[in-house]
DNA sequence: CTACAAGCTCAACTTAACTTGAGGTCAAGC
DNA sequence: GCTTGACCTCAAGTTAAGTTGAGCTTGTAG
């Protein structure tokens, strides 16, 4: 075990807390990327590991993996992000992060009011008429909060 | 039209503002109620705007429907919810609301720290070490933010 | 009384993010 | 040298929350 360089799924899946299926998975994606050895299974190098360690911290910060595969695409192939790529990409989804919880707060504040109202009047709520809600486009499943 | 106690699906999905073919969803959900007509149309009374107002309300906070329909469920059937039951229910979302808002602040704040640490080592990173993470159990698709 | 809008049911499709399973290969221990 | 565990591919399943469409019935306005 000389070249610790190399990672195969399993010990990627191991030391990144995802499932092999779903490193497969962001593979599919473009999410991260690998090469072959000579009987065809995967190798990793280590910029594996920042990579899914940035998909994971985005995705719990509310981030879709399309998003999150957009952010990653704008980042060095095959390289370990710098401390000045993971600049740019926090910065920007704390940014999201921070609208987020502005809609959150809004939408408590709001419940706040309607528990002295009894909301006896849907159509004066202010839930129910604040026109400012949560993005939520297009046909299919939305994603709850997320957007 | 001397009845307006009764409201047909169409009626309810325009006051409603949510989709004919949402309204059965929920039905089939058991979040809504309908008695039928003679000709197997659906009557609502006037409390379904009331439900289907809370659950809108309930699905912008992030709340599932699963979730919604247990509360739904404990409300009394075919009955107007009153202040009373709306009181219960939007203090409950409330509180739910604001530990969402801690765990967003937390992740915010995690990131802000990365912002200067460039998370150069990764298992020293908070976000990456909170043991605190937005709950994501179970198989299949997870809901991202909410939870 | 006959269109035509509105309803009804049921099945299939959608998106996101994976997981599970089937069927086959590779590598390392005994 | 063969068995066992890790890999591989590809297809299909899962959940949430609905939407879309087909095929058929109702109800209402002219």
């Amino acid at each position: 075990m000389a070249p610790v360089t190399e990672l195969t799924v399993g010990q990627v899946a191991m030391r990144s807390g995802v499932a092999v299926s779903a490193l497969h998975f962001y593979e599919a994606r473009g999410l991260i990327r690998s090469h072959r050895t000579s009987g065809n299974q995967r190798r990793y190098g280590r910029d594996v590991l920042r990579r899914v360690a940035i998909i994971k911290v985005a995705q719990e910060v509310g981030i879709s993996l399309a998003e999150i595969g957009e952010a990653l695409a704008s980042l060095p192939e095959g390289r370990t992000p710098t401390r000045d790529d993971w600049n740019l990409l926090s910065t920007a989804w704390r940014d999201g992060l921070d609208h987020k919880i502005a809609q959150l707060k809004k939408l408590r504040d709001g419940l706040t009011d309607c528990i002295g109202c009894g909301c006896m009047s849907i159509d004066k709520c202010p839930l129910r008429n604040k026109g400012d809600r949560l993005a939520r486009e297009g046909t299919g499943a939305r994603r709850l909060v997320a957007g």
